[in-house]
DNA sequence: CCAATTTTTGTTAGCGTTAACAGAGACGCC
DNA sequence: GGCGTCTCTGTTAACGCTAACAAAAATTGG
C-alpha cells in the first residue's frame, strides 16, 4: 500500500526550481525572491505535497515532536495537563508523543524516556510527581531538553509546579476565616510530591494561626480512600472543617459524612483541591482549589522550547499559583 | 547541545562486523549466526546504541508511532481510551502520538490528521463520536491504515464501538424490571453518536415493553446540563426513574433531585453511564452501565495492526459490549 | 559601463537506516 | 573433486530532506 506522495523534488520540478529552493521557502528562509516564492508555494498546493517530518528529522537530528511522559492520564489532573499541552505544543507546530507507564520507577520512566529517544524527540516533558522519579531523571543524557511537571523541588531540574503550598494553605485559611478552630486533612499519597506540598501548606496555616495541626489522614487520591477516611471523621465529634487533597477524596468524604448524618456545611465543612467540573454539582457544592493547567503547560512549553533553541538546559523553576473558588460547602462552625 | 548518540556503523565497527549485520539482528532476521548475533548485541549494550527511529522511518516510509485524533481527552470516556490505546500500542512497540481537536470539524479533523501524515504515522485512530467528523474521514487518503472509535455506523470506515444500544437498552430494562412505569432520559448531545445509540437503546427497550416512550431531555454531558434538566424533572411528578447518558449528567441530576427534596432512590432512581471511578461515591451510589475501555483500545489496535501488515484496508466493525454495574440509585416505585 | 558586492538560485554531500543484490563459505550429491 | 544449493555476510544504492558551498543574477558604486 503506501502510494507515498509527492517528495520535494516534485514540487521543484513543477514550480521550475532546485528542490533546495522548495526547502527554503518552507523554512522561511529570507532569501527568495517573491516571485518563485508564490511559484513554489502554488506547486506544494497543486500537488498536496506535505513535507516528510522523518527526512527532516534525520538531517536535523531532532523531529517536531515532544515526547510526555506520565503516569495514569485518566486522573483529571494529568488529563488535563496533558489536553493543555498538546494545545499549546500545537499552536507552536509540534506534535506530542505521549509515553504513559503504569509505576513512576526509575525502570519505567528510563524505558519510557528511551523509547521516546530512539524517535529522536525535540524534548522532553516529565509528569513526576513521585520521589522514585528522580533518580531516573538525574541519570538522563544531559544534552536533552527536559522540563518536569510537578516533580521534586530539590532537583537540579527544569520545573513547572502548581503552587501547592500556596494553594493548601488558602484552603486551610478559608475554613479559619471562616471561624473553625482546626481544620483536618485527608491528604494524597505521601510519596507524591503534590501531596507533600498540600500537607505542607495546611500545616503552615495552622502554626501561622497558632494551632497544632492534628495527624493528616493519608488518602490516595480515590473517592474510595475519601469515604473511608470520611467515615472516621464522622466519628470524631470535635471535627468541624475538613481539606482534603482533591475533589474525589472530598467526593467519598462528603459521601461518609451523609451516610453518618453529619450534615455538610451545618455541621462540619469541606474543601477540595482540583476544581474538577462536577465540583459545582456535588452535594453541597464544593469549594475547592483550582489550579491552571493552562498555565502549567504554557510554562513548561515555554521552558522546553527555549531550551531547543538556546542549546542550553538552564535549571529554571517557574510555579504558577491557583485559585480558591468557593462554594457551598463551607460555612461558620455551629455553636 | 545534542551529542549524537553512536549509529549504526559504530556498533558494527566494533562487532567486527557490516552495520546490515547489525540492522538484522535488530530485525529479528533469520540467518545471522547465533555468535555474530550475540557479539551484535554485545556491542549494542556496551554503546548504548539505540536505533534512529526518523532514519528506519524514511526508508520504510512508516514510523513506529500511530496518531490518535481526539477532541477533549479531559472528559472520561476520550481520556480512558486513549490511556488504554497508549498501553496496548507500547506492548506491541508502538508509540503515539495525540492530536486533539477543538472541534470535530471537517477542517479541524482534517488538519490534525494532517499533521499525522507528515509525520508518516503507521496508522491512525479516530475518536470521532460526532457526524461532522464522518465526512472528512471519507476524504481522507485511501492507503492510510485508519481506525475510527465510536464513530459513524453507517459510514464504510472501519470501526470499533462501545455498544451503546445494549448498554442503554439494559439500563432501561433494568428500571423497568425494578417496576418503574416508564423511564426518562437525559441525553448528550444528540450530534453524537454515542448520544444517538443510547437514546435508541432507551427508546427500543421501552417500545418492547409496550411503553410511549416520553421526550428525551438534550444534555450536553456536563453535571451543569444535567442539573438544568433534574430541576425540570424534579417538579414532575409521575417521574420515578431517570436513565442519563452519562455519569456526570447523572450527579447533576442528583443533586438537582436532593435540592427539591426528592429522594433517590426512594421517590426516583437514576441510572448513568460510564461508570466513572466516583460513581459509587455519588450520593446515593450509582447504578450505571460500564464500558469496557480498554477491550475497546485492544480492538481498533489490533484492527489497525492488522491493515498496517497486511496493507489491505477492510472495513470491518466491532462491537464492545457494555456491563450493569448496579448499585443503590434504583429501587422499586412506591406505590 | 565595469568591477565589487549583494541577493538569489543551484549543486553536492551526507544524515542512519533498510532493501536488493552479490559474494564467500559450508555442505551434500553425483 | 566439481558443482549446485544452502546459509551467512558484505556492498551498494536509495529514502527525502538540510547544510555547505558554488555559481549565477541582480544591484550598487565609482
Amino acid at each position: 500500500m503506501a502510494v507515498h506522495g509527492p517528495a520535494m523534488t516534485d514540487v521543484a520540478r513543477l514550480a521550475g526550481v532546485s528542490h533546495q529552493t522548495v526547502s527554503r521557502v518552507l523554512n522561511g528562509h529570507p532569501n527568495v525572491r517573491e516571485q518563485t516564492r508564490l511559484r513554489v508555494r502554488a506547486a506544494i498546493a497543486e500537488l498536496g505535497y506535505r513535507p516528510n517530518g522523518a527526512a527532516r528529522a534525520l538531517v536535523t537530528g531532532r523531529s517536531q515532536v515532544i515526547g510526555v511522559v506520565a503516569q495514569n492520564t485518566t486522573l483529571y489532573g494529568p488529563a488535563s495537563l496533558l489536553a493543555a499541552l498538546e494545545q499549546t505544543a500545537a499552536e507552536e507546530g509540534f506534535a506530542v508523543s505521549v509515553g504513559s507507564v503504569r509505576n513512576l520507577d526509575h525502570r519505567s520512566i528510563s524505558a519510557a524516556v528511551e523509547r521516546h529517544l530512539s524517535h529522536r524527540v525535540a524534548g522532553i516533558v516529565v509528569i513526576a510527581p513521585v520521589e522514585s522519579a528522580g533518580e531516573a531523571l538525574e541519570r538522563l543524557p544531559k544534552d536533552v531538553p527536559l522540563v518536569t511537571v510537578d516533580g521534586d523541588p530539590n532537583r537540579p531540574v527544569p520545573l513547572v509546579t502548581v503552587d501547592q503550598v500556596a494553594g493548601a494553605r488558602a484552603a486551610t485559611q478559608h475554613l479559619l476565616d471562616a471561624g473553625h478552630r482546626t481544620v483536618w486533612h485527608v491528604s494524597g499519597p505521601t510519596d507524591w510530591f503534590d501531596s507533600v506540598g498540600r500537607i505542607d501548606g495546611w500545616r503552615q496555616a495552622l502554626l501561622a494561626a497558632g494551632l497544632d495541626p492534628p495527624p493528616p489522614m493519608p488518602g490516595d487520591w480515590s473517592a474510595a480512600s475519601g469515604y473511608r477516611c470520611g467515615q472516621m471523621l464522622a466519628r470524631m465529634p470535635e471535627v468541624t472543617a475538613v481539606f482534603t487533597a482533591n475533589d474525589h477524596l472530598a467526593l467519598g468524604v462528603l459521601r461518609a459524612l451523609h451516610e453518618f448524618g453529619r450534615r455538610v456545611p451545618d455541621e462540619i465543612s469541606v474543601v477540595g483541591f482540583d476544581d474538577v467540573p462536577e465540583a459545582a454539582y456535588f452535594i453541597p457544592p464544593l469549594t475547592t482549589v483550582r489550579p491552571d493547567f493552562d498555565a502549567v503547560a504554557r510554562a513548561s512549553l515555554q521552558m522546553l522550547l527555549s531550551q531547543i533553541e538556546s542549546g542550553t538546559g538552564g535549571a529554571l523553576r517557574q510555579t504558577v499559583a491557583p485559585a480558591l473558588v468557593a462554594r457551598q460547602s463551607v460555612a461558620p462552625p455551629r455553636h
